[in-house]
DNA sequence: ATTAGTGCAAAAACTTTGCAATAGC
DNA sequence: GCTATTGCAAAGTTTTTGCACTAAT
């Protein structure tokens, strides 16, 4: 996606489209591995040298709120975020947080989102997984 | 439950059933609002006077790993548990991160778990709700 | 011109760690 | 008695905030 793409895109979440905007958006994008806001800003550090970690945490935040990316926080505790392009689900495991990404067509999720009690408006439905991972489980002794 | 169930329960996961604990698993399962660690220390203030924050932090996380009580940091970041006992779903606002109790049976998540890379040893599946939630919804101006 | 967004530094919030004392098994 | 757990204080991380400056619309 080019960058006027990508620009195109925040003004339509209703987003300025500043050029810090557009490179972390294009990061997160192309970072499959669930990237930290640090992740993201030691990503950009030598073609946005002036970027700082702040601006990182508030525009994630603003993109979060737009929907553009996804938040995960289940991993360890620090905000994680999750923008590639088709939704997808996740196992994360319980000993120690590790996230892996689950082909989404193995449990397909309910589409038809069912009415929710409290005014709750669902933007999207998705299948979590419990799991313990091959690291943690305990091997043969 | 008594607390020598609680104990027993406790020895039956590996972790030896000393009186924060017991209160600990208590307090958490009685607390239907995914507390954060510092709530299930103010809860336990009273009654627990010597209890310290950091034994919160540590047996949470046994609790945790001991799959007693279920992790979750969607929300503000901050580390909450669920201990309720019949297991059910969350919606999360994605404006404000609120967690609202969604009734299992809406959509019921796939009881069988599929075969999953890596070696992932499934221990539960869940489905997640992304909302916006009332309070964050703008309403008619 | 207005207003949102940026960057810096400092502050706040949350969590972990080290270690001596204690309580379970 | 041996070992895991506790409590305290201190340190470590991560995230937020205030504010002057800059850039997008």
């Amino acid at each position: 996606m080019t960058a006027s793409e990508q620009a195109e895109r925040l003004r339509a979440a209703g987003l300025k489209a500043t050029g810090p905007r557009v490179a972390i958006l294009d990061a997160v994008e192309r970072n499959c591995k669930h990237p930290s806001a640090e992740d993201i800003y030691h990503e950009l550090a030598e073609s946005h040298p002036s970027l700082s970690l702040s601006t990182v945490y508030g525009t994630l935040s603003a993109f979060v709120k737009a929907g553009l990316v996804r938040k995960l926080s289940e991993f360890d505790g620090r905000l994680r975020v999750d923008g590639t392009k088709p939704p997808h689900d996740h196992a994360i495991c319980r000993m120690c947080g590790a996230i892996f990404d689950i082909e989404p067509n193995l449990n397909p999720a309910p589409a038809a989102p069912p009415e929710l009690p409290g005014g709750l408006a669902v933007l999207e439905i998705r299948v979590e997984y419990d799991v313990v991972c091959a690291t943690c489980t305990p091997t043969s002794i």
